[in-house]
DNA sequence: CCTGGAGTTGTCCTA
DNA sequence: TTAGGACAACTCCAG
């Protein structure tokens, strides 16, 4: 860290908004009567929980922070990155920095909404002013709310709310990247290279944080077929903010509607986890907590591994395995499979999606797998069981997908772990049982 | 407070 | 081959 430069600044935390463009908290600080100095915490207690160290997230963060740090240096600036909790990386900063006030963007996940409570007293006590605001999402907290104030917990209510509520202003542009002369001007700093921070490379591809409008627009017609390009993969750049929600919003309004819904989906699960925040790790509705799930060792490597012999679910789940995603028609087939198939519990699989995806959010994933399994608000009845081959029939007809992933398919012959009508039966006849 | 309509993404069976 | 009802009732939400 630099010698103690005596002047008064603001700084500016970057979190989950890994971008210079469009950014809500960058453009207040930067408007505020203080130079700004950015900085990032690598949180160790995250850090150490990450036990694959060719984890592509932190790869990604590193990437996205090398391209701020490029643009920081081409205004005289840089970027100051900690590692350490973040508790002790502030009682560092407000040591070594004359700070003034300190601005960030809201994270309503369990965990941040604590660590920022937690920070922002500590900065309070020191006398220094706390801003922070909304950024990763169109509507937050209790923004979008019944006629009662309480949340709502169907979509489709939501939704038009949500739709009714969407304006110019809730998706204007913060043009943080007008402001940059404002910047403090420092000694260039030295990131940490992947090895310092203890990981190595993942070998997964990247994708670019680009938005292709024609895709956008035929979106509704393509989005469900996973050997088309009929997704964005953007959900990597809104979990780390490399691209600004709002400018998405602004450019798919035109485009399409079934589009803007999923970002409404994304904004609601948020919502959700905000008010229900014990849902990350129960049934949000209690009586599915009473299901006995299955210990199945066997079959959740298999699951695991794309070895169950169900080709669409292993092919998803080599995907996933190998890339770090996952289309999201095949996440639904894959969920429901573990859930329904093998009656194991919902969390194990959660949990392994979030040691996977590079895209992993904890609402957006915890409020699909509740979904998968039943228990989530708005979720599927328990009586809908999808079928994994009438699934790949509709969705995979030409066989597309399973052969990319499977390129054993049709030469070796894998029997099933667990027999379709047998399972389902004895799913139905489970859930029934404890939903009595 | 009452009331009626609706609820992301399915599947299976029967006629 | 295809269309329609059953699956299960319950809760949510708006008027």
């Amino acid at each position: 860290m630099a010698p103690s430069p005596k002047a008064p600044l603001s700084i500016f935390w970057f979190r989950r908004d890994l971008r210079l463009k469009d950014n809500t908290a960058l453009f207040h600080a930067l408007r505020g009567q203080h130079p700004v100095l950015c900085i990032f915490i690598f949180d160790t207690d995250i850090l150490s929980r990450l036990t694959e160290k060719a984890d592509a997230r932190v790869e990604f963060i590193l990437n996205s922070l090398n391209v701020i740090q490029k643009h920081l240096n081409q205004h005289d600036s840089s970027l100051v990155i900690l590692k350490d909790k973040p508790a002790d990386a502030w009682e560092v900063i407000t040591r070594n920095y004359n700070v003034k006030s300190v601005y960030f963007n809201h994270d309503t996940e369990p965990y941040p909404r604590k660590r920022d409570q937690a920070i922002s007293e500590f900065l309070q006590s020191k006398g220094i002013a706390v801003h922070s605001f909304k950024d990763q999402c169109i509507f937050e907290k209790s923004e979008i709310a019944k006629a009662s104030g309480q949340p709502y917990t169907v979509f489709t209510p939501y939704f038009k709310q949500w739709r009714a509520h969407l304006d110019e202003f809730s998706i204007q542009s913060y043009k943080s990247e007008t402001l940059l002369r404002n910047l403090l001007k420092s000694r260039t700093e030295t990131l940490p290279t992947l090895s310092d921070l203890g990981f190595s490379p993942a070998g997964i591809p990247i994708p670019e944080p680009e938005v292709n409008l024609n895709l956008i627009k035929r979106y509704a017609e393509t989005r469900d077929f996973p050997a088309i390009r009929g997704t964005t993969r953007l959900g990597v750049h809104l979990r780390f903010g490399t691209i600004s929600v709002r400018s998405l919003v602004r450019l798919a309004l035109e485009q399409s509607e079934v589009f803007i819904s999923e970002i409404a989906w994304r904004d609601f699960f948020m919502t959700i986890l905000f008010h229900f925040p014990y849902s990350c790790s129960k049934a949000f509705k209690p009586a599915y907590d009473k299901i006995s799930w299955r210990d199945d060792p066997e079959g959740f490597a298999a699951w695991c591994a794309g070895k169950t012999g169900y080709p669409l679910v292993d092919a998803g789940m080599r995907e996933l395995n190998q890339t770090g995603f996952m289309h999201n028609r095949v996440r639904m087939v894959t969920a429901s499979f573990l859930c329904k198939h093998l009656l194991i519990d919902w969390r194990r699989g959660e949990r392994y999606f979030a040691q996977k995806l590079l895209d992993y959010d904890l609402s957006a994933n915890v409020g699909n797998w509740q979904w998968a399994a039943g228990s989530g608000c708005d979720a599927a009845p328990y009586f809908r069981i999808f079928n994994p081959a009438l699934q790949a029939k509709k969705f995979d007809p030409d066989l597309a997908y399973i052969k990319q992933w499977i390129p054993e398919y049709g030469k070796e012959i894998m029997e099933p772990i667990v027999d379709h009508t047998m399972a389902r039966e004895r799913c139905i006849s489970e859930y029934k049982k404890a939903l009595r």
